[in-house]
DNA sequence: CATGGGATTGACT
DNA sequence: GTCAATCCCATGC
């Protein structure tokens, strides 16, 4: 997908990615979670300015940033807004595509449904590592391509984020309702 | 240079 | 429901 899409408010950006395919050498799956994160709110990683580590989220948009969760996992985001702006969309589950039985193997599980539903198994499961932080996302290693027709239209909901225990109350986490995939349930309560 | 805190997951009570 | 694993990096001395 082309940089436009990706230099725009970063909460449209995660909406519109609902449905898109991200691929990873052979292997693939589509978005059905994600969150968006903003330099203005205290859960981004961007808050604390531009430093070392958040250099990739200020730069241009369209490019991956990559960051060590808890010391174990990856996890996957794309650069939002314009250069200077801080923001990126949290990919946080897919449905599975291309290369599940790779994908079965790096995971060690079966079900289709445990594969990718979740941040740091989607990753796992793609084989995405910190190496790949800051790759364009329209030339890979990691890319993000167009929605197939079936998933144009697919209903879309938004909830709080999960996992954060700054600016909690922002519905900034968008859902396909009706997937099998995701980390959690599309509606989580309020 | 030492410290502390996670945008998580899986195992266990 | 609780909890530990494990490492990058921002911060403060």
């Amino acid at each position: 997908m082309k940089r436009a899409f990706y230099e725009r408010p970063v909460l449209e950006v995660a909406r519109d990615l609902i449905g898109c395919v991200v691929t990873h050498e052979g292997c693939s799956g589509v978005i059905v979670e994600t969150e968006a994160y903003h330099d203005s709110e205290p859960a981004c990683h961007a808050f604390v300015g531009l430093t070392p580590r958040t250099q990739v989220l200020f730069g241009p948009p369209g490019r991956a940033y990559v960051y060590r969760s808890y010391g174990i996992h990856a996890c996957l985001n794309a650069v939002c807004e314009p250069p200077g702006v801080g923001a990126a969309v949290l990919i946080r589950a897919l449905e599975p595509v291309e290369g599940i039985e790779l994908m079965r193997s790096r995971r060690g599980v079966e079900r289709l449904e445990d594969l990718c539903s979740g941040p740091g198994k989607l990753t796992q499961a793609l084989g995405i590592e910190l190496v790949d932080n800051g790759c364009d996302l329209a030339r890979g290693p990691v890319v993000i391509a167009r929605k197939p027709r079936a998933w144009r239209h697919a209903p879309v909901a938004a909830s709080r984020r999960i996992g954060i225990t700054k600016a909690a109350e922002l519905e900034w986490r968008f859902c396909a309702v009706d997937s099998r995939c995701l980390s959690r349930p599309a509606l989580s309560r309020a």
